[in-house]
DNA sequence: CATGAATGAGTGTTCATTCAT
DNA sequence: TATGAATGAACACTCATTCAT
């Protein structure tokens, strides 16, 4: 994971131990002593490697996003259905947030509010992240298997926020301890508001052999093509 | 809005400007000088009503939250359905954050990741709050309104964590202007989740109609009842 | 003791308000407010009666040390042996500060090294006290009950020195509890130092007569084997 | 004197630069400015060598008194007479506060009446120092040199209580200009109500065996009247 | 006369950052 | 490359003092 670099293996010391501190104290409660003492190099050291306390901050992402990113993409090739895909990626989130703690917290408490933040390129990962899930939406809506009203960003939103939710509940609250465990009752239930009605209706008719009491009425309860906002990219 | 009394407006005007400024340049950033000038008074009068910068801070939500709180259970009363309360609801916060976008960010931006603040009594509020949110959803349930198999913690996570979601782009993004749009496909959204499916309906006539391979005891395609962990309390 | 009008009244129960702060806090750990709060006063009140903090500091004093060295002087008159006289003051000394130990500590610990009150009309008093000592270790020495040979500075050095040491001791470290306990054997002492030797008087003797070690008179005056309190560590 | 690493040297520099603010201005009208200013370093390196203002004072006497006492302890070793050891101790205090008029302005003025000092570490010397003398004084007693009725600690009172109102007269009135000259005649003084009355009258019987050319003008073994500084008002 | 309310002026302390070695 | 040493720049907080009521 870490390069082989002697050079690059201080700097992972460094970001880990920033990681570490920062996820405990805070940014602003933490001091460059406190992570250097944890990295168990000097203060100026630190300076040799990243240009202030703010660019040791933005520099803890790295590339943690971009592989998670290119991981999560290399998995949902092998999974056509696009229900399975939101499956995939919300167990991933919670995988990577589980066995990753400190990198959550430095991300859910520090960064996701940080306005300078969404100027760094470790951002452009985040929103990578973020318009792949907006074009499984998109996709699954077109392939039919989602409900064509969705607003794809709105569902987005409500994949998005709940896990943040979950995360910082974990976080700070300590519970669940497994976020693991939520996700297949989150996927599902998630789904359930994406997936047609008739088109499942459709699915179950086939089981039913001919049972088809309510044929034409296409139940959906709002008609508004829910087409919201669509620039909240 | 504001209390009457000389040493209340004083108090009021304080808070006003300090949520004003950590509005815009997040607590650390913004000094105290910073909150004294935009509130028309001297550094040293601020500490005549609160105690540290801190306490300032924590003092922002005040009577806000359980305001809220009381005025949508007011109007909850009035809506028999709890789909039209999740929706009111929803509704409620979105015109909230609209209209006090400057409370909205510190809430969001500050507070909500404030370990300490969950150890104020304003943080009690907002636990209310969330308490008013689950048992809407569970009465739901028991009522018929929504799915039997829902987890309502996991419901209420995605309810807020949407929200919050939301209320944060448009902190950091400026978009979409007006959040108080998205509620009604929001809430469409979400409820298509927790509502009983029509598939489910029509599955159950088909047991009703003599064919029955797997009875009325598992009526839900998915297994797992999705109780999740119901600790994440 | 204190005056009648019920101005005076308010400045008295200020100013011993004051000793009773700056005695436990000292000067600069006391703020006003302490004081208002243990007078019963406003912070404001105070400075209708004394113009700064400072002052009311240099007022504490007041025309204790004046009446103290009224009282000792009109006593100094009756009596007649100058040895009596400095072990009367000793004692008197020593039973005003058992007697008023808030005013000691004000006095001993903190107007004692303050330069400014050397300025002060309070410190003539003591300026005053301290001439009549050095006036009746003169007249002592003129009048043969000392030494010839004493430097009556000196003397009055040793003996206020030793009581303020004293005071401090039981300020500080709260033994003795009693200083006029050693009043007795602390006067011994002193005078000691100050009457002429049996062996000068001898020596005397011995020019006129050639012959007598010393005869009879062992006019060591104090008997007391000076235990006094052996506590005061 | 001074510790010869590089990072000792600072802390003596700026040691002695708060020594010598602190006895101008007072520990509390004294600026953490000041010091830095005098020791001719920044405020902020003030507190890498020292955690407060107040540790700053408390380190002032650092191993001075120690090792006046140790070259006390040195001296007094070849001093087989009792009186001598205190007129050596007098004769040293007066010098050292001679030579060192900072230092004795903050331990007098500052140091002794601090509450807090009690507890330093720093103390502990002062306390071997003042125990010491007590043991001089006692050994004395036992010896016979001093008078068996003698409270050693009254005697310990009177010798330092002379020596500090002394060196604060110096201190706050300038007066006298030496202490030194003041030794002999207060220990003259002093010792005087320490000797034994008979003790002393058979050494003097010794001396007039038969020299008698100045009989009564010169009685006293010590021919230095005593005059002293008669300046010291 | 008494005071609640307001503040100017000041200060100890922190810490990210620099740089000579 | 690594760091010990030094510091500039801030800032929260305090408190004696004032004054309108």
């Amino acid at each position: 994971m870490a390069s082989s670099s002697k050079s690059e293996m201080r700097k992972e010391q460094i970001l880990r131990a920033a990681e570490k501190i920062f996820a405990r104290k805070g940014f602003h409660d933490a001091t460059i002593s406190d992570v250097s003492r944890e990295a168990k190099v000097s203060d100026a050291t630190i300076y040799e490697y990243f240009s202030s306390k703010e660019e040791l901050l933005f520099s803890i992402p790295g590339k943690t996003t971009r592989k998670q990113l290119e991981e999560i993409e290399a998995i949902l090739e092998f999974l056509p259905r696009n229900v399975d895909k939101i499956r995939c990626i919300i167990k991933r989130y919670f995988w990577f947030y589980d066995s990753h703690p400190d990198h959550a917290a430095v991300t859910m408490l520090i960064l996701k509010q940080n306005r300078k933040f969404l100027e760094m390129p470790a951002y452009q990962d985040v929103q990578e992240m973020s318009r792949l899930i907006l074009r499984v939406i998109e996709e699954g809506i077109a392939k039919g298997e989602f409900r064509k009203d969705l607003d794809p960003y709105l569902v987005r939103a409500s994949i998005l926020g709940t896990i943040e939710h979950l995360v910082i509940r974990k976080i700070l609250l300590g519970k669940p301890e497994r976020l693991i465990d939520l996700s297949e009752p989150l996927a599902d239930l998630l789904i359930q508001g994406m997936i047609p009605r008739d088109g499942e209706k459709v699915y179950h008719i086939r089981l039913a052999l001919g049972s088809d009491e309510h044929g034409a009425e296409k139940p959906t309860p709002r008609k508004t093509p829910a087409k919201s906002d669509r620039s909240n990219r």
